[in-house]
DNA sequence: CTGAAAGCGCTTACAG
DNA sequence: CTGAAAGCGCTTACAG
């Protein structure tokens, strides 16, 4: 900027004030100053800025993983919130990692992002009061903070899944297993309750050898279907907690032919197009993420009231794989 | 960094040695610091430190949609080579839109990023000429720049639609069209290209009414598609240039009985799920990330060859739709 | 309309 | 082993 000035023969300042587009500057000057700018290719230093004003300009966003098309879609929906605020994205992938969550979380605090947005990995959050305190707000997206009051932004876990198993049970099935992840998977629990309530609604009772948590593995997803399957008072119908086990189960299931009833939690990109299409409970990731950015900056905007909760509902969109009826008994 | 030397008693300088691990702080002073750090909950600002080492620690990437899975992979894959050097990520997506690249490449640029990765969409990149020479590295991904030398790492378009179409002819096709993106992207040229190789390889003739170039739109698509394979001498197989239009094209081709054999560019998550199972050319996308982001660090460590140009092979996958024979002739 | 001075919070280069 | 001074490139607050 120094050089700026030297060669338009004005002050720093008038350099400054040319850059940021401030009024009280003569045509002309501005024109010079322009013009060195130009001619020294000069690109504004933003640490320097930052530095000076306390403000990024930037926002943070910490995931499990970018490249699964829940998260990625996400993203994008951030993505453009920011860029509507004329800020610029940081992002992270922890992989469901505790301590990758809160280096990522400490890094992007020490670059003093204006705010973060976090689908959480870790089981307590309370280093984050600090920061909160310090006025760098943070919103959670699709699983709750541990231990901090804040914002967060969910999908509606419970009744989507209550949703997908009552239709299931409209659809006649009694014996409907329950494939989910991890029970510490917010998520994985929320969708469990919403089962155990579908159940309870229709006055089926609860068998626990129906119920499969765990990861998404095909050695251990076959296993468990073959159980499911074939036990004495066999499951006739699946419900499956998340796309990454319902596109497991779908592989192992292509080779069978008695297929079970399925519901998956999470729309697919090609759910339509297999056969028969799959029938899911669509949660609404774009939107999760609009409204987590859109939260954060208001936040950044002033808006002081309680942390919010704010849940957004799923949609059941049915395509086949959901309504075929359970075998005739004999 | 001022008010914890004052609660341990020690010099700014000292504080500042404690906070990089640096040798040379008796071990009781270091024990001082660090408690004064934990009570007033102090963190680094990255931006004071940025400004005075002229390092950012972190690399921008620029594509089209991170929503896209082939984006998201990708993305994935760089991220995760950011992460080994210590660095952070910062992203856009520009929609293919010249000036959006732009505005986010001059905006990663005043930021002060270490270096820049991107999947180009403008048609001129002589705007980052001044930037390479400041030292800030550019390595593209997917696309080659223009009016700029610079690195670039590519997939193998030309040889994996060679490929691919191949195949079909192998199976005996020999009306095979093409559905591409527009000309004005350079893989959809790319691949053409590779499309009429291997025709010309076959000594089939070139017939340019089984050239469709245009964007992914269902309606045009449909259109399409009704012409080619209705026409006297009918198309009997189909290639598609990128997945986008393999989407549509299949969801086009899902309500009709004389199904044209097909072959797409690009896998997709549940192409082996759908009937018959979709086969592909597939490309790696996290290779072309980590490849692009291997060098970019390579160059950041001072490797000054010419620019490089990487070409990432591709691989046929045959999954039923793309062998498929042709209808017997009458 | 324009500018001189101070300072944001660190690190660098040096001295002791 | 520890510290005092200067400076990175801007903006803020003020003066003229």
């Amino acid at each position: 900027m120094n050089d700026v000035a030297a060669r338009a023969g004005v002050s720093l300042k008038t350099v400054s004030r040319v850059v940021n587009g401030e009024p009280g500057v003569l045509p002309a000057t501005a024109e010079r100053v322009s013009r060195a700018i130009a001619d020294l290719g000069f690109r504004r230093n933003d640490s320097a800025r930052q530095l000076r004003t306390g403000r990024a300009a930037g926002i943070g966003l910490i995931l499990e993983d970018v490249s699964d098309p829940f998260y990625s879609v996400l993203t994008r929906a951030v993505e453009q919130v920011v860029r509507d605020n004329d800020c610029l994205l940081l992002t992270g992938s922890c992989d469901d990692d505790p301590d990758r969550e809160q280096e990522l979380a400490m890094a992007l605090c020490e670059r003093r992002v204006d705010g973060l947005v976090m689908v959480p990995a870790a089981t307590d959050h309370s280093y984050l009061a600090h920061e909160i305190r310090a006025g760098v707000p943070v919103v959670f997206v699709d699983r709750p903070p541990i231990n901090l009051a804040a914002d967060v932004v969910l999908a509606d876990n419970v009744g989507g899944a209550r949703d997908g198993v009552r239709h299931l049970i409209n659809n006649g099935h009694r014996r409907i297993a329950y494939l989910g992840d991890d029970l510490a998977i917010f998520t994985a629990r929320e969708r469990l309750t919403g089962y155990r309530s579908a159940l309870a609604g229709a006055g089926i009772p609860q068998d626990e050898s129906l119920v499969v948590m765990g990861r998404a593995e095909p050695v251990a997803v076959r296993a468990a279907l073959d159980r499911l399957l074939s036990q004495p008072n066999a499951a006739t119908a699946l419900f499956c907690g998340n796309n990454r086990l319902t596109t497991v189960v779908l592989r192992e299931l292509a080779g069978r032919v008695d297929r079970p009833a399925l519901v998956g939690f999470d729309d697919f990109e090609l759910a339509d197009l297999i056969s028969p299409g799959l029938t899911v409970v669509a949660q609404d990731p774009a939107g999760l993420g609009r409204v987590a950015a859109t939260l954060l900056f208001d936040r950044l905007a002033g808006l002081s009231d309680a942390p919010r909760r704010v849940v957004l509902p799923t949609v059941l969109i049915p395509r086949g794989s959901g309504e075929a009826p359970p075998p005739a008994t004999f």
